[in-house]
DNA sequence: GCGGCCG
């Protein structure tokens, strides 16, 4: 029960007067879309969702007396971070494994750690040129409770986060007005998600996982498009979005059907690297003949 | 009002 915000005058300048310079420093101007505060033991941690022309981010810091420490989770890793908050609310404590999730160029580790203060669970950033940063939620003193706030308002937040997008793609459709204001466009349908499924442990968090995709055509279509032809086949490249991030969406349509796979952009240089390896193994087979037939045609502009 | 985090 001490999982909630109190009082404490949480919001950044939030109820702040105009004029009091209110802008918060580094974050820059950035559109603060939702703010939470959670206190464990005597931690505070502080959850920002905000939005710049870049994108929308979830910044997490833990504040203490004498520490102050963030996190920026991309938007698209905000429902890893939900799953893998249940993970480790909802597993055993014997089968508890650290993991990693990879987000385009950062990189974050989860690790469990235990000293005499109790058990806590360590969430570092790495990423490129900037300092590692971390956080250390505390599991709390009766069953996880501690985690279980912070799982709580993940999902709150990742709730947000999600209709957040669905807003914005629905208001990019009726008015050009706002291009550019995220590059997060693009619908994805979570289910839900709910209690007892723990997350896919597996380590590959970010390549298995895109399976809830919209199946619709047209969905998070960023306008990039290729199209090729294959004999009696038709190949469909199309770039899309949904809130677990960017993917390339693969379909092959033969007749009437048509199917798909997804690709998330984080391994399409993996897979890029395998199609040459095949390219550079069958050279001599599709030089000769096969390639005057395969052609690349670039869809209609606009 | 604790204490982890190794920069």
């Amino acid at each position: 029960m001490e999982g909630n915000s109190s009082g404490g005058g949480s919001s950044v300048g939030g109820g702040g007067v105009a004029g009091a310079a209110g802008v918060v420093g580094g974050g820059g101007n950035d559109v603060e879309l939702m703010c939470k505060t959670l206190q464990v033991e005597h931690k505070l941690f502080y959850f920002d969702l905000k939005e710049n022309p870049r994108g929308r981010y979830l910044k997490i810091s833990e504040k203490t007396s004498s520490t102050r420490s963030t996190i920026i989770v991309p938007s698209s890793g905000i429902s890893w971070f939900l799953d893998l908050f249940n993970y480790y609310v909802n597993s055993d404590e014997h089968d508890l494994f650290s993991k990693e999730l990879q987000l385009d160029t950062k990189v974050f580790y989860f690790d469990i750690g235990e000293n005499r203060r109790g058990r806590f669970l360590k969430v570092s950033e790495a990423s490129v040129s900037r300092n590692r940063s971390t956080i250390i939620v505390p599991a709390g003193t009766s069953r996880d409770e501690g985690w279980a706030s912070f799982r709580n308002i993940l999902a709150d937040i990742n709730e947000a986060s999600r209709l957040y997008m669905l807003s914005n793609q629905q208001n990019s459709e009726s008015s050009e007005r706002l291009v550019g204001l995220s590059d997060d466009v693009g619908a994805g349908f979570i289910s839900g998600h709910s209690t007892q499924q723990p997350a896919p442990p597996t380590s590959e968090l970010n390549v298995d996982r895109a399976v809830d995709l919209p199946t619709q055509d047209e969905i998070g279509n960023l306008g990039v498009s290729k199209v090729i032809r294959v004999d009696q086949k038709r190949f469909f490249f199309d770039l899309g979005s949904n809130n677990r991030g960017h993917f390339l969406r693969i379909s092959e349509v033969a007749g009437s059907d048509r199917s798909s796979i997804i690709l998330p952009l984080s391994g399409l240089k993996q897979f890029h690297e395998i199609v040459g390896h095949f390219v550079e193994i069958t050279k001599d087979r599709i030089e000769g003949m096969g390639s005057a037939n395969v052609r690349t045609v670039d869809p209609p502009q606009r």
